[in-house]
DNA sequence: CTGAAAGCGCTTACAG
DNA sequence: CTGAAAGCGCTTACAG
């Protein structure tokens, strides 16, 4: 893929970009006849202004275009209302969903959104920082599914307005999670339930420094399979997309014992599937696969996979009410909403005949 | 799914959050024994400081944490270095991926970056003009995908730097498009060549507020199989997704005449081939099926749809080169950057050999 | 109901 | 190399 072309050839035109610069409050209330204060009042919607008045710096406003300059703004009054979301990545669906809930809300509650992806490049402290500068007077939300959120979040100082989406019960912090562990754990049950020995996983990385198997997810397979009495083997591979599961499957494939997979989410299932596919092992009928996060796509492939749904749109959304709270009380709300996954049972586990 | 809990029960704490105010210019300015002006002199890296004053603002400024204040910088300086993206939404993979292209470009130049999600509900004139207050210094970059997008941008004052990245040759300012008109051309050529009679087409909404057969892609595929002498049946379904696909495949299953048929996207195309699934037509042995975009997890369905791949990180990060080289320099440059999409024969779609 | 004054935290000339 | 002055565009008391 190119770039192939230029619509308009010929020399570059130099448009000195009209410089009019944007009008001031100043110039509206010239116009008007007012002082610069009334057109404050106005633009702010405060009661105490003369009907007439009002028409007039109405009228300004509208013929200059007006729009107040958000930074003087900000500088002046104090409030930001803006949020900064701290994420890894923005494209995956578990992202990319989690990252609309605070959109959405914020854009209800007047705030902007920023959004500022983590890379393993940069300096988390200064990444921190920087976004700790933009949001003041407002907050920061960050999505700590992973290595990269978990130590964003960990930087972020006590006194700027911060909750975060996470994997597992989080740090000091107003924060919601997803009960992962139990869903896993629930996940795992259904899978033994439906007459498989064990049940072998293939891993998406672990939000924390911490070993893959540490995981909520792992953990809860492993809770799992221990109380029913069986020894969890260990996690394969680590991952998150379709190529990872691919590998993991072809590796899992061969081995003619594995009845079951349970995958870290649902793009690793599909993966999975593909090379059991290849593999010529038959979904479910040799293999049921199983995933997390019913990614939109999920209920349409063939067969579709079993999965652990989760509402991240609705964590995301949850986060930044929790940061409205900070910011406009100045009250640290103390409590850790957990959101419940909800097993969706589907084509691709099924229960063991043999 | 609920929220089914709260950490920390109990009588909520009224903890103070820490109102420490972060540190200006002028308290770094009293510890390192030197006036603000000097402060701000080290933090702009300018050259004309002492080495050993250097050393003790930088002392300063660590113990203290300072941190610039966005909104005065912004203020007094002038520049705002920061670029809003204003989107329909940003979750679907054409999205998100276009969305990555600027983050992460801005992100590497320096800017903040701001996502603002047009809704369908919210007045397009005010959402701009709320954008263009945010953007005073810095710009807008428009993903004009859809009707949203498209109002959107024609909503943005003529002196406001902004680009856009859109599906059809843009209106008068700076874009970047990919030449779907000729992938659809192609990818119909494709499938005429394949030996199919016609070809059907599942439409995606038309980005502007034409009727959705003047699309690119609907136009690109009229004139293919008007240029063999076909005469193109109509567009069936309008949508974006999986379920809208599965609709409109549920539909065309029905008619046994239909050997192929062509997806505004590919979420469109795995609704289609699930619906020819549950219909008991076989792909691709009864019917082909193609679509656009190349979902990341479009490689790992079964039957892999064959697709056109499109650029669409590449698109979104060159509209945020052509809009920094409008706020940076004042010029504005003409070119409309073109994308050519490509074709990727998959699965989904073979010769006919009847 | 309306205006004159001071200040938000920074930068940009201008002096020295 | 460093500091005193003025100002960015707005708001927030304080007067009237």
């Amino acid at each position: 893929m190119h770039v192939t072309g230029h619509g308009s050839p010929g020399p570059p035109r130099r448009t000195p970009r009209t410089p009019r610069k944007a009008a001031s409050i100043r110039e509206v209330a010239e116009a008007a006849h007012v002082s610069h204060q009334t057109v404050s009042r106005v633009v702010n919607g405060h009661p105490n202004v003369r009907q007439e008045t009002r028409s007039r710096v109405e009228a300004a406003i509208a013929e200059f275009g007006f729009c107040r300059n958000a930074s003087a703004y900000a500088l002046a009054s104090g409030v930001t209302r803006a949020v900064t979301v701290l994420t890894s990545n923005s494209v995956p669906h578990a992202y990319a969903a989690t990252l609309q809930g605070p959109e959405e809300a914020a854009r209800a509650a007047g705030y902007s959104v920023g959004v500022r992806v983590l890379t393993p490049e940069d300096d988390p402290s200064r990444t921190v920082a920087t976004a700790t500068a933009t949001a003041t007077g407002g907050g920061i939300v960050v999505i700590g599914f992973d290595r990269l959120g978990a130590a964003a979040l960990a930087r972020v100082p006590a006194d700027v307005p911060c909750t975060s989406a996470v994997e597992a019960p989080p740090p000091r912090r107003p924060a919601v999670w997803a009960d992962d562990r139990a869903a896993a754990r629930a996940a795992t049950r259904h899978l033994l339930g439906l007459g498989h020995r064990t049940v072998p996983y293939v891993a998406i990385p672990a939000p924390t420094g911490s070993r893959a198997s540490m995981a909520p997810r792992a953990e809860g397979r492993r809770q799992a399979l221990a109380s029913a009495g069986v020894t969890p083997p260990p996690a394969i591979g680590e991952g998150w997309d379709a190529p990872a599961g691919h590998e993991a499957g072809r590796e899992l494939a061969r081995d003619p014992g594995v009845t079951v997979i349970l995958c870290g989410n649902d793009d690793l299932a599909l993966g999975v599937l593909r090379a059991l596919h290849h593999a010529g092992r038959a979904v479910p009928g040799d293999v049921s696969d199983i995933g997390f996060d019913d990614a939109p796509h999920s209920g349409f492939v063939a067969p579709a996979p079993t999965t652990v749904l989760m509402d991240f749109r609705g964590l995301g959304r949850a986060a930044f009410q929790l940061l409205r709270t900070q910011v406009e009380s100045d009250y640290r709300p103390p409590e850790l909403t957990l959101f419940a996954p909800e097993l969706v049972p589907r084509e691709s586990s099924e229960r063991r005949t043999a």
